[in-house]
DNA sequence: GCCACTTACTGTCAGACTGACAAAAAGCTA
DNA sequence: TAGCTTTTTGTCAGTCTGACAGTAAGTGGC
């Protein structure tokens, strides 16, 4: 049907990152301010247009992640998460996000401040609701990214990318609470990730202590698909 | 960083289709010839650029489905299912496509003709396996877009957009089956099917006949998230 | 009309998994 | 040593699953 000279259109590709991570028990998504417009200082996920004509995609988002967030060469979870084109959605043009979900281990605080309003880790729970406003579609990238987690963590092992590289079983059991936004009975939860065979595995005979009894430490195992799921109340 | 000129790189845009339906109790997936460089004469998934640049992607996508498969009108189970963007994939410049995957009802012939090695219904697992050869990358999409279903089968009630607008149960786990290439016991799953309030509702108390006892007829229930899932062996 | 055959549907039963709860173990503090 | 905290091991009843038997309701052959 098109005429023999015709050119299909070229679109600007940008990529979205939406770092997921736990804080004070709480799960928490890392948001930039933006310096140039559009949306000039408002809140926005990092990322950003591709380099340059050769990049790959999730390399950008690599470059992105290392760039705007700081998590440069520390080996994280990243997997896309989706594209996000609707015309309109930027003012500087037909601008295709391609978005990615990244979940990171408890860190030091970001390259940023920490002004509860400014650039940092804010809860997911307040991006959700509408409390604090991003710029674009991210809202709703953050939204599906957050989804995106929730299932995750029934079906895979994603949940050890929140933890260090040993945690203990308590500290698993926070992720999924933090995530799921729900409590889990401890034991309950005990008997079902000790049994989940290769999901996660002893660390040696080392303890760790604060409080009461010295929990047992672990690391992920080899599995990645948790079969039968771990299942949200 | 980027120069005070600088302007980011600027991609062409595709969408491709992995539509797939049941035939002949297997699951299948439209393939086309391409009629054009690139790979002119190989088969290839339906789809291509963007139509002009205020186009919505997944608007691109339906006037793909309509223009090339002949499958406008219907309503039909539509879904992104991720990005393709590595450079190099396509020989015309930089092409980041956005795939989608199609769910279809049992059909009659698509729009070609149906030589064996021509464009039409291709088993999944001829492409799979490589017995068929594609064009670009395309036949890691379908692997994508076959997991995804298979994955989907599990959790929501993606089986039903296989199925006419009303079907029996043994029609509903021959869709189980050609997608997760294994047999089911029919008594459980009757049962499970059943106890899944929601899944499927009754239609009226019609019935339809062939060789054996009647089977009732069935239509898809407002459920789309199932739960417990269905599981596969 | 009776019989063989096919497919649809209803049960049954033992084992696995889940949710709710009790109790013991192992550290710390006072 | 007593009291507190958190971890770890059990218990028990209800539910779900997988394997399998048996009944219901059509077809066609004779």
């Amino acid at each position: 049907m098109p005429i023999d000279d015709w050119e299909p259109p070229a679109v600007l590709l940008t990529v979205d990152l939406v770092i997921l991570t736990l804080r004070e028990a709480g799960l928490r998504v890392l948001l930039i301010e933006r310096g140039v417009p559009p949306h000039q200082g408002a809140l926005a996920l990092p990322g950003g247009f591709l380099g340059h004509l050769g990049e790959d995609i999730e390399a950008a988002a690599r470059r992105e992640l290392a760039e705007e967030a700081g998590l440069g060469d520390r080996s994280l979870h990243l997997e896309q998460l989706g594209v996000y084109g609707e015309p309109g959605r930027d003012p500087r043009g037909r601008v295709v996000s391609v978005a990615y979900l990244a979940v990171a281990p408890r860190l030091p605080d970001p390259v940023a401040g920490t002004d509860a309003s400014g650039a940092g880790w804010h809860t997911a729970e307040s991006v959700l609701s509408g409390e604090v406003t991003l710029a674009f579609d991210h809202r709703r990238i953050v939204a599906d990214g957050v989804e995106r987690a929730r299932a995750k963590l029934e079906h895979s092992s994603l949940a050890t990318a929140f933890c260090a590289e040993t945690f203990t079983i308590s500290e698993l059991q926070e992720v999924y609470e933090a995530v799921w936004g729900t409590r889990l009975d401890p034991r309950n939860f005990y008997r079902k990730v000790q049994r989940t065979e290769g999901f996660i595995v002893a660390d040696g005979p080392s303890r760790r202590t604060e409080n009461g009894r010295p929990a047992r430490l672990f690391r992920a195992g080899p599995r990645t698909v948790l079969h039968p799921p771990m299942v949200r109340p």
